[in-house]
RNA sequence: GCCAUCAUCGUCUAGCGGUUUAGGACAUCGCCCUCUCAAGGCGGAGAUCAUGGGUUCAAAUCCCAUUGGUGGCACCA
């Protein structure tokens, strides 16, 4: 069953899609899952400078990776609705009858002016602190004024008649009540020069054409809804609800942006963040539940979510937080899903090469016994590489564990005893490997520590890892033999 | 400059007039567990609820002002 409600992202493919897109992208998905409605996909292409493709199917892959899946949209195109490019809307003139008829009924005029005479306008105005807006020359131009303004090669631009009184009010689900002076707000422009429409008018026309009920967006739109709301009121057309969502800060209190660090949510997918962590950090940011519940499963995100539930101030983008929340989400899988998980990631960052070598099924032990201490999936290669590398011995745990006058007599002893006595391949298990170090430990009178630390350091160069004897057993006891050989030869001989 | 908007621990937040000595989470600190690192458990510190005025028997919660932050003020979206 498909419910009334219609939503949509509408993002202009200008760039990456910024973490603060994906947060508003989110919002619209789970208020379209929550009420069975629709969540559509509109791409605002109408800024010919800066819109390309690559943006656009830049876009698109990182909401599929996200799977925030649209129910219309590019790749889904719905005959009643389509197309949704907005280039492409203009081209089949759906802008253009709109502009007719607002210029027919008054409410909207052809404006000569150049960018140049407009920019003096707002200086002037500023001068006289107020509000720079384009002072309406051209409103009640003659038709002889402006056959002359095109005689002289001048290009018009459509400009709304803003009234000069009143105020347009409006209610903003996350908000409140929102009210703005006509007085306050300027003739601005519907349609450029080169008869593409602004995004202002754009966007009215295409939520009407494709039935939008909830506009819900970035809060930097809330001083556009005025002139929205008017282009809907000149046309008669219903008004959709609006969604005003706060903003997504810096450390430093500015609107989060490329100086903060990493703001592309591919840059998340690169360092390897898992996509259910992004989603429910970002659905905490600006959103709660009445008892701050943090972790939520899938279903239980979308049945819980709510618009009035959303917070109208601004949240700082806490990465601290995200990367706990990333280990939790990497913790709740299982190792097999871990280990997909890291597969796709060495394809995706085309890192084949680091595996290319490593055996997979010992990878994949090697990940279940690294499993809880994986934050990024980007942190595996260093987790586990020694497993299939000669040992790097690290330096200061060489010094502690094999060279200091407290340890070396013991490692020494511990390592010798070790190449002797390992047990047999067939029991060369964890719980058999444990036995034999804690008997050491006690026929030589020395703390089980000063068994299992040099073992561990001659085994992996180092003095944190997995559990020591899960890690031998994985390892296989010529491979242990081997490198406690090493070691022996190069710090006891 | 004008307009809008926001304001509870460092951060995300709960709170909707009395149940609040302001709750949770991240981060931080300590202890426990422990073969290391993690994870986990327990506990600590951390918020005069931006400030100042009201309203009220009672205010973090309602109203006003101030301050500060942010956003917008394009032939960008």
């Amino acid at each position: 069953m498909s419910g009334n409600i219609r939503v949509r992202f509408a993002p202009s493919p200008t760039g990456d899609l910024h973490i603060g897109g994906v947060r508003t992208a989110l919002f619209n998905w789970l208020y379209a899952k929550k009420e069975k409605g629709t969540f559509v996909l509109r791409i605002e292409d109408t800024d010919e400078a800066r819109s390309t493709d690559q943006s656009t199917g830049i876009i698109i892959d990182a909401l599929n990776w996200l799977q925030l899946n649209w129910q219309e949209g590019p790749g889904n195109e719905l005959p009643e609705y389509a197309p949704y490019y907005q280039m492409k809307r203009k081209e089949i003139g759906i802008y253009q009858k709109y502009i007719d008829i607002l210029i027919e009924k008054g409410f909207a005029y052809k404006c000569y002016c150049t960018p140049d005479e407009v920019e003096k306008m707002r200086q002037q105005a500023l001068l006289a602190k107020l509000p720079p807006k384009y002072n309406g020359h051209c409103a009640n131009l003659t038709e002889e004024e402006r056959k002359n303004k095109e005689a002289e090669g001048r290009t018009a631009v459509i400009r709304f008649k803003m009234p000069k009184e009143g105020s347009i009010e409006f209610d903003d689900i996350v908000r409140g009540h929102v009210s703005f002076e006509n007085a306050l707000l300027d003739d601005f422009v519907l349609m450029k020069a080169n008869g593409v429409p602004t995004y202002n008018f754009a966007c009215v026309v295409d939520d009407y054409l494709m039935k939008m009920t909830h506009v819900i967006r970035g809060d930097d739109h809330i001083s556009n809804t005025p002139r929205q709301l008017h282009i809907f009121k000149a046309l008669g057309w219903e008004m959709p609800k609006f969604a005003h969502l706060s903003m997504i800060l810096g450390p430093d209190g500015a609107r989060l942006s490329k100086r903060h660090g990493h703001t592309s949510v591919l840059e998340y997918r690169r360092e390897g963040y898992l996509r259910e962590a992004l989603i429910n950090y970002l659905a905490l940011l600006g959103w709660s539940t009445s008892d701050s519940q943090q972790l939520f499963e899938h279903d239980e995100l979308i049945e819980k979510f709510s618009l009035d539930r959303c917070n109208s101030s601004p949240a700082t983008f806490d990465s601290a937080k995200l990367l706990w929340m990333n280990g939790e989400y990497i913790r709740k899988k299982s190792a097999d899903e871990i280990y997909d998980l890291f597969m796709d990631w060495i394809y995706y960052t085309k890192q084949e090469n680091i595996v290319e070598k490593w055996d997979k099924v010992l990878l994949k032990k090697a990940i279940s016994l690294e499993h809880e201490k994986i934050k990024l999936i980007k942190d595996i290669p260093s987790l586990v590489d020694f497993f299939f590398k000669d040992v790097v011995f690290d330096e200061a745990a060489t010094a502690k564990v094999f060279l200091s006058e407290k340890a070396k007599d013991s490692a020494k002893l511990v390592l010798n005893e070790s190449l002797n006595r390992l047990p047999a391949e067939q029991s060369f298990t964890a719980d058999s490997l444990e036995l034999f170090a804690r008997n050491i430990a006690a026929e030589k009178g020395i703390k089980t520590g000063q068994v299992f630390h040099p073992i561990r350091v001659a085994v992996s160069g180092r003095t944190q890892g997995p559990s020591l004897f899960h890690m031998m057993e994985v390892m296989g006891k010529d491979e242990v033999l081997k490198r406690i050989k090493i070691a022996v030869d190069k710090y006891f001989k």
